[in-house]
DNA sequence: TATTGTTATACTCTATAACTATA
DNA sequence: TATAGTTATAGAGTATAACAATA
């Protein structure tokens, strides 16, 4: 007998969908951004001279997907693209003022969310937490790997 | 400064992803269905005489989902529907031999990958665990409902 | 007038791959 | 021939609401 509610791949995806959601209200509602134009801005405010390879592997998001954040970003006026003169197919990312203005904005009120979620658990509880959820990642992806 | 790893939202996500698909490739590739039809085929098996209101609630599904559902799994055979005599605007839905061998075939694989996917820790770990997310669970809500 | 379940529609996401320009 | 990034396209998933039958 499967007790869904006790079955890892819907709880976690319950629990993805109402967390996401609760947090991911900041950006949305102050920015007019999406989860992924979301991430790319967090790169881009990060770290100086990124390229969207970069920003793909930073973030899980593929190719495409950083592709079209960034156009979204640029015309929102968060970030501009400079060439490489070393490699003319790459480009340089930078994020404007405006750009910094809105993480600025945005990312305390974010951490402040997350750490809300947190507040029932003690430090080394937050820290177990951590070590379980590494652990079930791993074994997922072996299964994953394997097919 | 934050750090995606480090952000629930993100984590979560990227878990439930891995997770998800690491377990639900066992329905879609012996049953070729998808997720909306694992769930309510496992809702069908469980409890005689389901509506689909039932399901809705029992599933996390909205009541278009759980229809749609209803119909692929009944053109598969795996399910059948009678009339409630009681209210002409309900149906009874019956799982078919072929829907409970479906069920019988495939959930104790899925609980072996459930399974798998907890073998690093304890019961008492596993017990935490639940508890960890379940009090994140409700935080998320909380703020949700707030807005 | 409200409720059960179906259908329609439009919108977002995702996945794949074709394409361009450079290397 | 391979790589960085863009664009096209089709399929799946999601959300909203209109709708028919019944209560």
């Amino acid at each position: 007998m499967i007790d869904l509610h006790a079955f890892l791949p819907y709880q976690f995806s319950q629990l993805a969908d109402v967390v996401s959601h609760s947090v991911a209200t900041v950006y949305e509602t102050r920015l007019g951004i999406s989860r992924d134009d979301w991430r790319v801005l967090v790169a881009v405010n990060q770290d100086r001279h990124m390229r969207a390879t970069d920003i793909a592997q930073h973030t899980t998001l593929d190719k495409m997907q950083v592709s079209r954040a960034i156009a979204r970003l640029e015309k929102k006026g968060f970030l501009s693209r400079k060439a490489d003169m070393g490699d003319k197919r790459q480009q340089i990312l930078v994020v404007t003022p405006a750009g910094q203005a809105a993480y600025k904005e945005v990312s305390p009120l974010m951490l402040a969310r997350n750490d809300y979620l947190l507040q029932d658990l003690t430090s080394t509880e937050r820290e177990a937490l951590q070590r379980y959820l590494d652990l079930i990642l791993s074994r997922s992806q072996q299964l994953v790997a394997r097919g």
